[in-house]
DNA sequence: CGACTTTGACCAGCGC
DNA sequence: GCGCTGGTCAAAGTCG
């Protein structure tokens, strides 16, 4: 199996044989031939025990190192020497008929940079320079998928028939085309699969309502005959609009006087996936206040129309209201809590901090400060720090004032982490259920950094900065996660494990790119994340995505039709990471850049070994320093 | 003297 | 209703 040399390879095959790419066909894995032979660039291998991934088919059976997916690129003239291409070892090939000859690959290469009819330049990428980008990041991805297909006549045509490109080209174009089609098919099956789960659920939510206004009449008629006609609104009652959990829960209306602080605080947010529309409204959601003739929410009783009745009429203005004052109270009250080891009495973040007090909080013998940022009027970030070893300091609201650059970096990873935590919590209806999987899918490779906690009271997303992985906190995200890392011992688990990626590794790195504020977080403190001190955390991160969306796609052989989209998703979030991926000849291999080519939405560098026949494709991304 | 910290008082929410 | 607690205020103290 192919040791990681950390640079995304995919087998070269594909790239003669576009069609193969996403043809669920047999899986061929790609023994990588030199498995035993290529010395792995030291570098490399460091990156690679950071957290780099083998994306390796075949890692389901032995992990690999690496998520270097060293592909040969078989010899044209080695069509009929299928079976033992497996052994590529360079030097103990025999030269005649395993080498392909370095003017063979580099007609196949330099094809593309001519022939504007090559299929897989698609895309619109190829304008892509070689990376003159500063040595950073060498993102090396192997991606584990079964583009190796038994069709490798094409390829061998290609060259050793002599078959003119025109005729492959239209052969790939046209397999392209139906793997264009396949993709667009099962996009479009995935969106009405969508729809039909939101239309569940918004079935179930009126459902849900329905039963709760029945029963609450029921019981308000009940009551009414007891206590004089004390509530008139019985009829209907606006906060089940607002708050169906704590209605359903409460069923009483002589409860509503405490809806504005039951509703903020004491409900256990946890209490069932089902009352999700509680976890939102307990951070900001109005609640009708009866006692009040108003709306309240949470903490703050801020008045809407004092008196207005109520009638079902009001309904959609409620919600409209409802959803705004949402997200202004949740974005007001989402909290990041930071942990981070410091014997100082704050984290220095850039900001001027003014501490307007101090309190002991029972049981800790650490006080509680807390900070007001003093850098502007009314800025409503504040912070509080407790324990004398760990500093915790959470930050509560937006600055609402230019930034010095020295607390940008803070500034950000609180703003993602909570804007993270606000997407979780209020654009999905799952509540609890949501901030869970967020918790386990967004932060595949950091839930030893972060957690989000549903039940405090208010919402809010803890960036650990302490530790090393955390035994403590979840149950290490293998479960859904767990990649071969470098030098991990192998866990057949994980086989099964990456069966459950396709469902969610697409989402996981969609949110991962929301919650590129945390990764930042763990630059800021290089020195106290243990063994995630090495710079290459980011990497970690994307690495992470990379090998899920590789596993993902080696464990089914029927995914690998969402590959354009997986990696489109890597790349999109490596944008918005900010991430350097960039990819430079392994001199180990004394590799040769043979070119640039389009693939997918993304540019790859095609390099080839200048002794072996083996290529490896890298994805590349280029304009970030 | 201004900015900042300290510290006790105050207030509101929450649980019993 | 009462007490506890968290959060805030503001006066007094400290420091440069």
């Amino acid at each position: 199996m192919a040791k990681g040399r950390g640079v995304l390879s995919i087998d070269s095959d594909l790239i003669s044989t576009t069609s193969a790419f996403f043809l669920h066909n047999p899986t061929v894995l790609n023994s990588f031939p030199d498995q035993e032979n290529d010395i792995v660039n030291p570098k490399w291998k460091q990156l690679a025990t950071t957290g780099r991934q083998t994306m390796d088919a075949t890692s389901a059976r032995s992990p690999p190192t690496t998520i270097q997916f060293p592909v040969k690129l078989r010899n044209t003239n080695d069509a009929r020497d299928d079976d033992d291409d497996e052994d590529d070892d360079d030097s103990s090939l025999p030269s005649d008929n395993r080498r392909r000859t370095v003017i063979d690959e580099m007609d196949f290469f330099a094809r593309k940079k001519h022939d504007d009819g090559y299929p897989i330049t698609n895309n619109s990428t190829d304008d892509l320079k070689d990376s003159g980008s500063p040595a950073g990041l060498e993102l090396n991805v192997n991606t584990g998928l079964n583009l190796l297909t038994t069709n490798t006549s094409s390829d061998q045509s290609m060259v050793d028939d002599g078959i003119s490109s025109n005729m492959e080209d239209k052969r790939a174009k046209s397999e392209l085309a139906v793997l264009q089609a396949e993709a667009e098919r099962m996009k479009v099956e995935n969106l009405r699969l969508k729809d039909m789960l939101n239309q569940v659920t918004n079935n179930y939510n009126a459902l849900q309502m329905h039963l709760v206004t029945l029963t609450r009449d029921q019981k308000s008629h009940h009551k009414n005959k007891q206590h004089d006609g004390k509530n008139k609104n019985n009829g209907m009652v606006p906060r089940q609009f607002m708050d169906l959990g704590l209605f359903a829960a409460a069923g009483d209306t002589d409860d509503l006087s405490l809806s504005t602080s039951e509703g903020g605080r004491s409900r256990d947010r946890s209490r069932s996936p089902g009352n999700n529309v509680e976890n939102n409204n307990e951070d900001g959601a109005l609640v009708f206040d009866q006692d009040k003739k108003g709306f309240a929410r949470g903490a703050d009783h801020r008045e809407d129309s004092p008196g207005q009745g109520w009638a079902s009429n009001k309904v959609a203005r409620l919600n409209s209201a409802k959803t705004i004052d949402q997200t202004e109270a949740t974005i007001r009250k989402a909290r990041v809590s930071v942990r981070a080891r410091s014997e100082d009495a704050m984290i220095s973040d850039g900001c001027q901090w003014r501490k307007y007090g101090q309190k002991l909080a029972k049981g800790n013998p650490c006080p509680r400060a807390y900070y007001r940022c003093t850098m502007a009027a009314g800025c409503p970030v504040q912070r509080c720090a407790e324990d004398r070893t760990i500093l915790i300091t959470t930050y509560e609201g937006n600055h609402n004032h230019p930034l010095p650059p020295a607390a940008m970096a803070m500034a950000s990873t609180t703003s993602s982490a909570a804007r993270m935590l606000l997407s979780g919590s209020m654009s999905s209806a799952d509540g609890l259920l949501n901030s869970n999987f967020l918790t386990r899918t967004l932060l595949p490779c950091s839930s030893n950094l972060a957690t989000i906690s549903a039940s405090a009271p208010f919402p809010t997303v803890t960036l650990d900065l302490t530790q090393n992985p955390n035994p403590l906190q979840l149950p290490k995200q293998p479960t859904q996660f767990q990649f071969p890392f470098p030098n991990a011992p192998q866990d057949p688990a994980n086989a099964s494990a990456t069966a459950l990626l396709p469902q969610i590794f697409g989402q996981a790195l969609y949110n991962q790119s929301k919650f590129s504020g945390l990764q930042m977080s763990q630059d800021m403190e290089p020195n106290r994340l243990g063994q995630q001190s090495q710079p290459a955390s980011q990497q970690n991160a994307l690495a992470d995505s990379l090998a899920a969306a590789t596993a993902a796609i080696a464990a089914d052989p029927n995914f690998t039709a969402a590959l354009a989209a997986a990696i489109t998703s890597i790349i999109g979030g490596a944008h918005q990471n900010n991430i350097n991926i960039k990819v430079k000849p392994n001199p180990e291999r004394e590799e040769i850049k043979l070119g640039i080519h389009s693939f997918l939405k993304f540019p790859v560098q095609i390099w080839q070994s200048r002794k072996g026949k083996e290529k490896r494709l890298a994805v590349v991304e280029k304009g970030f320093a």
